[in-house]
DNA sequence: TTAACGCCGTACCGTACGTTACGGTTCGGC
DNA sequence: GCCGAACCGTAACGTACGGTACGGCGTTAA
């Protein structure tokens, strides 16, 4: 009962006992991997299975609301594209860039993701009900695509980018970001991203991205 | 040459009728998502339950030897880097591209990459045991890395590339061709990828990379 | 002909887990 | 002090599935 499309803000219909209760789902999901037992769950948040029924309804229920009671907490900052030169755009998109790069390479990221693929792998979804990988996905990949993209056409209008389509250029940023990151941590392969790391690959992917998409005019070389 | 352990090439040691139930699970894999059970292989195969623990050991070696199968029967032809000029490392590029973006969008491969990153998260195996996910890196992205690599080496020495680390131009044309599809995929994303979707793909990745590291002497001007 | 062998089909076992049921405890309201 | 609601802890139930055992059948070979 609690939503079809996720909009509704997880941290308002739910009470604290209630979001202890996820919190410790979600950090036996993190610790265990696809382990999460309703007695587990039970256990860990010191609480009875029956009450994680009632509350839930189903083992997907759970899963679906600790999902989303995750994303109602990573609400990222978001980049206002006023003053727009050169400059302040780069720093946006370096800032993008890294924040994306922290969160997909999180334990919590990673583990979210893995129960959302092998939950989308299951058939037996009727249309229209709520599947995890629509929730991650809102919540990940569109959701940054809502918020850059005003970055992005405030560069445009200011003379600093050219693109036909934002959509497209968002895509590229993305793929110039994350490259094949996502995919090998999904995968297991172990790839730890220090913070020098992350910041180094921001400023490339930002500079690639300009290479690309920076207008011409005006007196820069590369 | 293709995998760390488990070097052996299936085609080589498995019998047709091996073979012919490693396709069935292979189905029914991509039929049925996680539901395969030891069970319904053995139906859909036409196969004793006992044959399959036989042959294969345990559920995780069938799950292994399906992916190894599947692997050993996407064998991309190599593209020859030979005679090098703009045109042809072009070409070569995009049908890299076009090639990988097939790959990834095909049912097989989502299956396969399904499971697989289920079972990264499965905690339980010890080190160095098999875990599919390895097994899939190194047939997919690892296995596209060795194929692009010499081309973008000769490309260099023919004056056509600038770069420093092959590896890391490599997973910049990574993110350039794969961008977001392969993880909507996954989670569940309809996202249909028509032939003339991916060729125009490849082509707008070829010419992003070329852009990025493509030699500025002569006269090419974009 | 018959013995050995490989494999199919199926019944069977043990276990893990989702789900339900129930007794006991805490707590707010009257 | 009493009542009812909410909740905890745990036992119990049903089922699905990995894994094993066994009888039967076709094929090969002595």
């Amino acid at each position: 009962m609690l939503q079809t499309r996720a909009e509704i803000d997880s941290s308002e219909t739910l009470t604290e006992r209630q979001k202890a209760v996820l919190d410790a789902a979600l950090r036996l999901l993190v610790e265990e991997g696809d382990q999460l037992t309703m007695t587990a769950v039970a256990r860990r948040a010191s609480c009875s299975k029956e009450t994680l029924y009632k509350w839930f309804g189903d083992r997907d229920g759970l899963l679906t609301a600790t999902v989303q009671w995750q994303a109602s907490k990573v609400r990222v900052a978001p980049v206002d594209g006023k003053g727009v030169d050169l400059a302040s755009l780069a720093t946006s998109l370096e800032r993008f860039a890294s924040d994306w790069l922290k969160v997909i390479s999180s334990d919590t990221s990673i583990a979210l993701n893995r129960v959302a693929v092998g939950h989308a792998g299951s058939i037996k979804r009727k249309e229209g009900k709520d599947d995890l990988g629509a929730v991650v996905l809102e919540n990940g990949r569109f959701a940054l695509a809502r918020r850059l993209k005003p970055v992005l056409e405030a560069g445009k209008q200011a003379g600093l980018l050219e693109f036909a389509d934002a959509e497209s250029a968002f895509r590229t940023f993305f793929g110039l970001v994350a490259r094949d990151v996502q995919v090998r941590l999904l995968l297991g392969d172990r790839l730890e991203l220090t913070e020098a790391t992350i910041g180094g690959d921001a400023v490339r992917a930002t500079q690639q991205f300009l290479a690309l998409f920076g207008a011409k005019t005006g007196p820069q070389g590369l």
